[in-house]
DNA sequence: AACCAAGCCAACCGCTCGCTT
DNA sequence: CAAGCGAGCGGTTGGCTTGGT
């Protein structure tokens, strides 16, 4: 079936609201309320606005105690924690910073935090390739290939989660559509790293707050997360930081410590063509991983331990999600 | 001063969900 | 049960601003 216009898009004014539609709209509200309907609400108001428009302005803008931009590092934090435990979920998000309206987090994040972490990767990045790898110089390197939004959701899959909980989807091989090798990698130095240090991964966590953010608002069907496995082998899943931020950046001091003694480890050095290209693609990762996570910790040492919304806790995001990413990674690696 | 690129953000678009009929 | 509809959501776009050359 065909589905109806909401309103009749060639009566409809768009763009930038002006101060009298502003004051129309807000005025109307205050005294009525919407009415339930948004969509008849522009015709009593004599507004030539979408109703959707109307809406939108409303709890964007000129909803009462509205905040506007100065983002504390707390509510950084806030946003980057539930982010990586949640996803793109604005709306859940921004119900956990009062004044907030998900288009200004949404904004936030893809002009200012996102870059935050990145920027860090190219700057890094940037050092490193004065050095070695030159073998990925190439312009037919894949790396080039995976598209940006891909990479990014890669890279802060991998920084944020995949190093706050390294095992998180790498040890649930049902969830893999097909794992890369450097994954493979990854995975087995993870294990390797927790079999040497059971500390470094710690089982017996403690639930968690952005879990119980989505029990109150439910996944959609789509969604799937991965919960504790209590007969999966001796790495259970999923690796939650427990709620003490000593831990965490414990965590990070040994992701720290690992990647350094990956650069300097020969042994781990790739030996072909194709291993020095992954493991240009881990350095990539890994390095910035490193100066992300040491941002990270900094912060989050800081100002976690002030909210109960800053949650250590760390659940996978979709699966959905998860697979998309791999299969826009498995694009551009041509798997 | 002029031009250009990047950053930023308000607003739009199209989709899904859930309620009603 | 299916269709219709509005609300809500997340992704994307377009235009203004800012900074660099």
């Amino acid at each position: 079936m065909g589905r109806a216009p909401c309103c009749d898009k060639a009566n409809v004014k768009k763009g930038p609201w002006s101060p009298e539609e502003d004051a129309r709209l807000k005025a109307y509200i205050e005294e009525h309320g919407t009415g339930g309907n948004w969509i008849a609400l522009p015709q009593k108001i004599g507004l030539k606005r979408c109703g959707k428009s109307c809406r939108l302005r409303w709890l964007n803008y000129l909803r009462p105690n509205i905040k506007h931009g100065g983002f504390s590092e707390e509510e950084d934090n806030i946003i980057c924690n539930l982010y990586i435990s949640i996803g793109s979920r604005w709306s859940v998000i921004a119900a956990q910073l009062p004044g907030r309206t998900d288009n200004d987090i949404k904004n936030y994040w893809n002009t200012r935090l996102k870059k935050k972490l990145l920027g860090k990767r190219k700057q890094s990045n940037s050092n490193n390739n004065n050095g070695i790898s030159s073998s990925s110089s190439s312009t037919e390197d894949p790396k080039e290939t995976l598209s940006n939004s891909a990479l990014e959701r890669l890279q802060l899959h991998m920084q944020l989660q995949g190093f706050q909980n390294p095992l998180s989807f790498y040890t649930h091989p049902q969830l893999w559509p097909k794992l890369h090798p450097m994954q493979e990698k990854i995975v087995q130095t993870l294990q390797s790293l927790n079999d040497q240090n059971p500390n470094f991964l710690n089982p017996n966590l403690q639930t968690a707050t952005a879990t119980q953010l989505l029990q109150s608002q439910p996944p959609k069907s789509n969604d799937f997360f991965i919960h504790p496995q209590p007969n999966s082998n001796s790495i259970s899943l999923p690796c939650q930081i427990p709620p003490s931020s000593d831990h965490q950046v414990s965590n990070f001091l040994q992701v720290d410590e690992f990647l350094d003694d990956q650069d300097k480890a020969e042994g781990f050095m790739a030996q072909t063509d194709e291993q020095v290209a992954e493991f240009d693609w881990f350095k990539e990762v890994g390095g910035s991983s490193k100066d992300s996570l040491i941002w990270w910790s900094q912060n989050n040492n800081e100002h976690d331990m002030r909210s109960a919304s800053s949650s250590n806790s760390w659940d996978s995001t979709s699966v959905l999600q998860s697979e998309l990413m791999f299969q826009d990674f498995e694009l551009g690696y041509n798997l």
